[in-house]
RNA sequence: UCCCCAGUAGCUCAGUUGGCAGAGCAGAUGGCUGUUAACCAUCUUGUCCGCGGUUCGAGUCCGUGCUGGGGAGCCA
């Protein structure tokens, strides 16, 4: 008999006469003539309970289950006589799979975050964390979803480049030398004998690429990993993580805000529809506000500011920051969580930054003392997307570069699409974990990614 | 990289002025019960993060290292 998903099974409308299930024991509680085993198999946060007579030929072997257990059960779906859950399954056979030892580390109690890290190959048997990976993999459908249904095409941008253009950070070197014997010429390493001939890193961004592809294919999008060696110690930060970039032909600032907003808006109101009973979770045990916050992302209209009005704000606010605010210097992060946290009390997109603090490729505005930037900052997170119009014109972008001392040799074939039908274009990217902290509540950037890489920390 | 906090049983944590190492949970055993992180009783469990120092005596004080966490910067 095939299997049938614990999800599933609750959801029968009817009870059913002989069904098998598979899964793993959370918990269980004997009575006198039988034994209740909650059984979860992962497909959703419930458990499904079962009930195993003393009749049963191994019922000696079946009082001795224990939590983390393996058991294949067969038998019948029934309305249950008690009154925490609608079905019960009453078992014919339970076939224990495999016996967890007293040693298996979770218990049937509440973990710190901080001990589940250090077992991150268990922690998914929890519910926080089942909850988590389940709304991870939903979200990460809803972001096809949305550009699917937009007419967008999906772009797989290189892990590996050998691009020194991309400038979002620090980078991961990737080489086949050995290092404990490297080729020297001139005095430096002779990376013309590495496996490219040259020097190559880890992505930080797929943004040139995407770039070159929205020039061909009019609106498209990467989400894949990508890959900061910043030595960041907080709770925002992972050495790798996952961003979605979308970028558009023929697409001004305006047009790039309004599809960040949309996509917030649409990926928010998805989860709330697809992941109730996951979202219910986080609502009740991580942050109580959290549907409160939910609903004011997917509904209310972000706050569109211009950057000067941002540093007009926080000057009048009468406010001690840690850090003066003034034309020409970045908000810091306790400027950015007074505007969207304190002030605005939504999300906000922030716009036209001073070209002195943003990268050469967006687009200068008509003042020349600012460039076509705009972030995205909702309460709690802070920035959770960085987009900009792109600037088309060669020659500015040339006089940009020449400004900033960057080779324009090595940007030749970015150049080159400024030199064949170049066209205004815009685009972002979006920290998809830091999309899934806002939208489950969770905290820590290491707790919403399966295997989180920090500094010093990879064991799994 | 900088600032701050923490590290004691499998887990969560208490440990007073420097004076015999503790609780709850988990686990084991027995009991009770259509139970809901069941309940009741009994029992087991220690490199007090490592190294060095002060002291008659250090979990406790000092120095140092490691690990974890929070914040800053950088950013997504």
């Amino acid at each position: 008999m095939k299997r049938t998903k614990i999800v599933n099974l609750l959801q029968s409308k009817t009870p059913i006469d002989h069904v098998l299930i598979k899964g793993w024991v959370r918990t269980r509680r004997d009575s006198k003539s039988f034994s209740f085993i909650e059984v979860n198999d992962g497909s959703c946060l419930k458990n499904i309970q079962i009930i195993s007579d003393n009749t049963l030929e191994n019922y000696k072997n079946i009082t001795s289950l224990s939590t983390g257990s393996a058991v294949s059960v067969s038998g019948k779906l029934a309305e249950s006589q008690g009154s925490g859950q609608k079905w019960e399954l009453i078992a014919e056979t339970v076939e224990i799979l495999s016996v967890a030892p007293e040693t298996y580390p979770l218990q049937k109690k509440r973990h710190t975050d901080e001990f589940l890290r250090t077992i991150a190959h268990l922690r998914p048997r929890t519910n926080k964390y089942g909850a988590t990976f389940r709304i991870r993999s939903e979200l990460s459908y809803a972001i096809h979803k949305f550009f699917r249904d937009k007419g967008f095409k999906y772009i797989h941008s290189p892990v590996i480049t050998g691009s020194d253009c991309e400038g979002a950070g620090e980078m991961f070197r990737v080489t086949t030398l050995a290092l404990d014997n490297l080729p020297f010429k001139d005095g430096k390493t002779d990376f013309a004998e590495d496996f490219f001939g040259k020097e190559v890193n880890l992505t930080v961004s797929g943004q040139l690429s995407a770039e070159m592809f929205a020039l061909a294919l009019g609106d498209v999008y990467t989400f894949g990993p990508t890959f900061r060696a910043e030595d960041s110690h907080t709770s925002r930060h992972v050495a790798e993580f996952w961003m979605v970039e979308p970028e558009m032909a023929f697409c001004d600032l305006k047009g790039n805000m309004n599809l960040a907003e949309e996509m917030i808006k649409f990926l928010t109101g998805f989860v709330l529809e697809e992941c109730k009973e996951d979202i219910e979770l986080f609502a009740k045990y991580v942050d109580k506000k959290l549907i409160k916050t939910l609903d004011n992302v997917a509904t209310s209209d972000f706050k569109r500011l211009p950057y000067t009005s941002a540093v007009e704000i926080l000057k009048k606010s009468g406010k001690k920051f840690e850090y003066d605010i003034e034309f020409g210097k970045d908000l810091q992060t306790e400027h950015e969580r007074y505007l969207t946290e304190q002030h605005f009390k939504k999300p906000l997109i922030v716009y036209d930054y001073p070209t002195t603090i943003k990268p050469f490729y967006m687009r200068l505005n008509d003042d020349h003392q600012t460039v076509a930037a705009m972030d995205v900052l909702v309460p709690r997170i802070g920035e959770i997307i960085g987009g900009s119009q792109r600037e088309e014109r060669l020659e500015v972008l040339e006089n940009r570069m020449d400004e900033m001392d960057l080779p324009k040799e090595n940007y030749w074939w970015y150049l080159d699409s400024r030199r064949f039908g170049s066209v205004e274009h815009s685009g972002f990217g979006l920290g998809f974990e830091r999309l899934l902290m806002l939208i489950t509540g969770i905290s820590n950037i290491r707790d919403v990614i399966p295997f989180p890489r920090t500094p010093s920390s990879i064991e799994f």
